[in-house]
DNA sequence: TAGAATAGTGTACACGTGTACGCTGAAATA
DNA sequence: TATTTCAGCGTACACGTGTACACTATTCTA
């Protein structure tokens, strides 16, 4: 039962979505995008568009997850680096940094639909944001003994600058990415020190 | 020289502008209202956008002055509050808080076209929150005698927490805010003791 | 092997868009 | 007062959009 059928329509589907990922920019943003267009770029008739997804929306949410993935397969590697020795944060953050690098367009299409048009798409977002989130704030629970609310908020914290940088990342040159790691290294250990000292000071 | 003729006319660009703000929400952002449609809802035929604004995006761009400039009044407000005694921190969130909900719309007019499509609009709010995060720089630097580099640090860190938290407000319920409040203000007394703890550990 | 299922095609349509153009009446100017 | 200026109007156009529909060719199924 492989199916050659459901190969094929495999494939295009894949195409599809790489065509949509390929027009994705700093001058183009999901909802700007045409049926029309990812077709024409997929090598498909417009038509057939219909026999992948429903609408572009569909496909808009199939994005949005493995923008997702990508990111939580990202910081699995981070903690495979960090394991092997060196700071936490300065790791986290280059690695952050490198995803953004290579990933842009995935990036920007978390960055704007979380704020976007579609009660669906931010919902789609901020899943993914929480799981991210999650992900760190066992990690720092488990790392850094903290109490459950202590470390979900330094959690959340450090996601929410993460992410900030990331999106100027985008429109910075490389000096500049430099510079903003550095400061966003500085502020994640701000963070850091304060929930350690505020969650001994409530015990 | 009053004019009634450019009298008329001022009035009638602000039908535009306050069309266009009307038409603003969570479903439909800048990008996506019509010329057409704005004219219509200020009274106008469509033609006669052009004798106030070149095309949208001048329109736009005057949206988010007018933005930046109601929040930075909003800070002015929160420091008489302060001075009046309370918590700066308490206050400051709990004023930025009422800003989103009374200005719902011009928030999500910067928190988008912070990640928009357009150069021009991206550069405009970046130096609107820019400007905002100065002030409250300086404010840091004498309130809590730090360095320079220090409070520019806390100050930017405070900033996107506080962005991110109104983002999230725009689509919670009284309850939700609430608790986002909170959340908020430890995770801004997190960022000032780590600030007050790292640099007076440096010197 | 005959018939059903279906991925992909091309045509056609109604719709909303920005904007060029010429016109009108009232305000400004000389 | 005679002339110029100009905010606002309506028409008209070309363009890109989503998608309904009928058709073809190939794979799947019985």
């Amino acid at each position: 039962m492989s199916g050659i059928r459901a190969q094929q329509k495999e494939k295009t589907r894949r195409l599809l979505i790489d065509a949509a990922l390929n027009q994705l920019s700093a001058d183009q943003s999901f909802s700007n995008l045409s049926l029309r267009e990812v077709a024409k770029e997929a090598g498909l008739a417009a038509t057939s568009f219909y026999r992948h997804f429903n609408d572009m929306d569909e496909l808009g949410l199939t994005l949005v997850d493995e923008a997702g993935l990508t990111l939580r397969q990202l910081m699995r590697q981070a903690r495979l680096r960090i394991e092997k020795g060196g700071s936490v944060i300065q790791i986290s953050v280059k690695t952050f940094m490198e995803f953004i690098e290579s990933n842009g367009n995935e990036f920007r299409l978390l960055l704007r639909e979380r704020s976007g048009t579609s009660t669906e798409f931010r919902a789609a977002v901020s899943r993914e944001i929480r799981y991210f989130t999650m992900e760190l704030c066992d990690y720092l629970q488990k790392a850094n003994k903290l109490d459950v609310e202590t470390s979900y908020l330094q959690a959340n914290a450090a996601v929410t600058i993460v992410f900030s940088a990331g999106a100027e990342a985008l429109d910075a040159n490389e000096s500049e990415r430099q510079e903003l790691a550095d400061r966003t290294i500085k502020q994640l250990r701000f963070i850091a020190r304060g929930a350690m000292d505020l969650s001994s000071r409530s015990k």
